[in-house]
DNA sequence: TCCTATCTAGATATATATATCTGGATATTC
DNA sequence: GAATATCCAGATATATATATCTAGATAGGA
């Protein structure tokens, strides 16, 4: 496991708000049943992210989550460095607490360019980037195509 | 976390065994205290390598682990698909039960070439090669350098 | 003002990973 | 054969991640 199935209904939920209109707020529920993710559990997760000022949320009726301004500029390593913790990119392969140029783990420095060639993918992708890849009808955001009651309406 | 828990101490006690004379047999708690691990954990994930056919074992006075003859050249990859279940390198990055070339997720192939790159160094990486890198004293296994009872026997 | 729909916060429940315990099987030594 | 030291297998315990529940706060509309 990469990373936390925490941070991929987070990613997910991200996702899918900046392939939305940013006019009107989304709504967990919407989000929840589009993805195929339990509404409780992603109402926490989003509710960290509005904390961590990826985006905001508005209460009663009308209310719901919007990207923050600019949201389409998020990298995804914003997004894990507040779902998987701060030190997530630090951490050693073989699990060691330290774990440094000067104090390594045997394979730290054969390692160390391939996590180079992570990081750098999760700074250069952008919401952005990945929500016009999912609007082109190419990509799927989730396992279950949505349920069918929505289709229908839809 | 990129491997869990008992990846991590799988990889650690091979590592530990393969800079051990390979005519005796090592003890379970040998390995733990050097580790620093639990030793009625690291039993069970030494069993499981066993079953795996990375090593043997044997029981009674004088029991103990060893590496399979010519365990020197047993890769990352092949404990990891023992510890961490034989797809673990084709889980998708955002949870996607499908996701492959033809019905991707939007992460898919950038996420394909830095895969691959974990995958090359997976495979490469044997336990010879880190071995040779702890014996030269550069590389530490483990956090706590041992207990101070055993290096003072030593 | 009242009703409804949303988010919020904290407590609770469940599943999984991690860790431990217990009794037994096996092999060596005496 | 008895004593000892190891691994073995299954049951149990604990910690963490995942998921749910409940009561409350907030905002809009009738």
């Amino acid at each position: 496991m990469l990373v936390s199935r925490t941070s991929q209904y987070a990613v997910q939920a991200l996702i899918y708000m900046a392939t939305q209109p940013s006019a009107a707020p989304v709504l967990n529920k919407d989000i929840a049943s589009r993805l195929g993710v339990p509404a409780p559990y992603l109402a926490k997760i989003l509710q960290s992210l509005a904390k961590g000022n990826l985006l905001f949320s508005f209460r009663g009726r009308l209310g719901g989550f919007c990207l923050r301004e600019g949201g389409d500029k998020i990298t995804l390593m914003q997004i894990l460095l507040l779902t998987e913790g701060p030190t997530f990119t630090q951490t050693c392969l073989l699990g060691l607490k330290k774990c440094s140029d000067e104090t390594a783990c045997p394979l730290h420095f054969r390692w160390a360019p391939v996590k180079k060639k992570i990081i750098d993918l999760l700074e250069e992708t952008t919401l952005e980037k990945l929500a016009k890849a999912v609007e082109t009808g190419k990509y799927r955001l989730a396992d279950v195509p949505g349920n069918l009651f929505d289709e229908i309406k839809a």
